[in-house]
DNA sequence: TTGTAGGCGTTATCAG
DNA sequence: CTGATAACGCCTACAA
């Protein structure tokens, strides 16, 4: 039986090549002067040994962290947001590219987490900064601790509180293209399928569609595909003669296509339909979604790279715009 | 202008509160006996000042960290794996109820980033445990340096190394069923379509097909949306009696359903297709994919606790296994 | 160029 | 029950 192999730590290598723990320090790290030949030296023999410098102890003198934290919303427990999944993948992706990790943390407004957890954990030092997807006030709430904290963060859509750093997406731009789109494809009536909290897609789904705007019907629910597919039958039922539909977001759209299939109606012959968001998975769709695309991937990416740049003090820009843009596929 | 506003750490606060940091230390985290009064009159400081433990300092003298790693490939750059996301959110889910933390890491094979990176993140006590999803020798790699580092970690499918905790999910098993169920459903001219990596499913495709498996033709390529679509037109060239598919995943069964589409082909009137792990987006397509579900969400979750109970010692199971079941939609 | 020594913020041991 | 004090492993003045 052997004893527990203890991790060779920096006192340990240069013990045994004879050199102080300051000369190692800096052969390792590269600051400092070191001849060449002990450098060498002490690099062979580290690596050699497997030795990695404990990061606990470098970070607590360094009064760093190599990570990110980057919060958002579940909705639907079990299910992910395919959405996100793909900010945070372009986030992963920038985050990885400049040596650092990214810290997901799934964040709900029932829950089961206190918000001690997410407090301490965006205060105690674990993060150097942090990634917030707004949704709700839970969101706003974690922005708000980490000013108070002085923890750089950076929001990923819109927020009603000032100072923050941000990068937005121009929902109601979005929502005009659709009209706009619907407008000029020589539809009659429009109907608006989402949530409570899409007021800006809504709004400029209304610009867009000009003097039609005037008979737009309104569904407003959920964002489920289950939603979407209720909502056709309430649609049909309020407003008969609709043939043309934005959703607040792909899945919904997919639900929506799916309860007009169900009920008979082709899209986009009998009603036309864009989702919002472009997904993957909607170019995966039958029919293919005609869609908003946000650039999903990139927001991601961008966020994570103003923020560390933010943090590595190379930065000040306070808003990001990331303009959207309608692709025409199938269902539009 | 102000300095600095440094954070207050224990041995501000027991000054200020006329009590040395051991019984400051106490009184915070609970261990130690600490009369009442002095723990709540301590408490209640710590509070007020917010007052957080630095997280650096107590991860190096407790020689911990409340970090899981997460390793998943991700083969489209830039797109994200639906599978992969989708056990992620139950990994992340599991980690968080136990006051844990998610640090996810994508790793390509070709890769931007030198293996050097993950194995000094790996060892440096940056993280308690590492969930590795198995897919090729990175990830196998991976495996080997957190055991050499006595890492606790554990893999998601299956891998050739010994000795390592994991859990998997019968994919052999899986393709079984796809086959029972053509067979059973009087299909006479299976095809398989799937990538390289996919012999156990393809192998159980085979079993559950009964004779009809002499039948079997293969169509071996990639994974992807266009790989299926592509595919369809093979398999109607060299084998156009094909009646029945089984897809090695389900993005790849929506793009063979696309391609059939495009060829004015009905699904499943004239070919029944099985997509295998059931995504969420399964049950959103048109048709519906009938498909072998995995139970991703779940497949997260057991790897996630499985290996916090490694890391907390009290476990030492080797192997989880999670059944595959077919979810019958209208593909098939 | 190299070594000595102090400090980062905690927790744990051991006296009092 | 409480208080000094020694680690934990690293980095970095400062001195040699």
């Amino acid at each position: 039986m052997r004893k527990e192999h203890r991790k060779i730590n920096i006192k340990d290598l240069s013990r045994k090549l004879g050199v102080s723990v300051a000369t190692a320090s800096r052969a390792l790290s590269g600051k400092g002067r070191v001849s060449a030949e002990t450098r060498e030296k002490i690099r062979r023999k580290a690596d050699e040994l497997g030795y990695r410098a404990n990061i606990h102890a470098r970070n607590l003198i360094l009064r760093r962290s190599e990570n990110i934290a980057f919060f958002y919303t579940n909705i639907e427990k079990g299910k992910p947001d395919y959405f996100m999944s793909e900010v945070m993948l372009g986030a992963n992706d920038a985050t990885a590219k400049r040596n650092m990790h990214l810290l997901v943390n799934p964040i709900s407004n029932s829950d089961d987490q206190p918000m001690e957890f997410y407090t301490d954990f965006l205060l105690n030092g674990t993060i150097a900064g942090a990634i917030v997807v707004t949704a709700n006030k839970a969101s706003d709430n974690l922005l708000e601790i980490a000013a108070g904290g002085n923890i750089p963060s950076i929001a990923i859509g819109d927020t009603k509180m000032d100072g923050v750093h941000k990068v937005t997406f121009q929902l109601e731009k979005g929502g005009m293209l659709a009209g706009d789109y619907f407008r000029k494809s020589g539809r009659g009536n429009p109907a608006y399928v989402g949530g409570f909290m899409d007021g800006l897609k809504k709004k400029g789904f209304r610009k867009g569609l000009g003097q039609l705007g005037a008979k737009l019907f309104q569904d407003l629910g959920g964002a489920s595909f289950e939603d979407g597919k209720d909502s056709f039958g309430r649609i049909i039922a309020a407003a008969p003669k609709t043939d043309c539909v934005l959703c607040a977001n792909d899945v919904l759209a997919m639900g929506f296509i799916k309860g007009a299939a169900l009920a008979g109606f082709n899209v986009p012959g009998d009603i036309a339909v864009i989702g919002f968001d472009d997904i993957q998975a909607a170019a995966y769709h039958s029919p293919a979604l005609t869609t908003i695309r946000l650039h999903n991937y990139q927001i991601g990416e961008t966020a994570a790279n103003v923020l560390l740049d933010l943090i590595e003090g190379r930065s000040t820009r306070t808003e990001t715009v990331i303009g959207p843009v309608l692709i025409g596929r199938e269902s539009a």
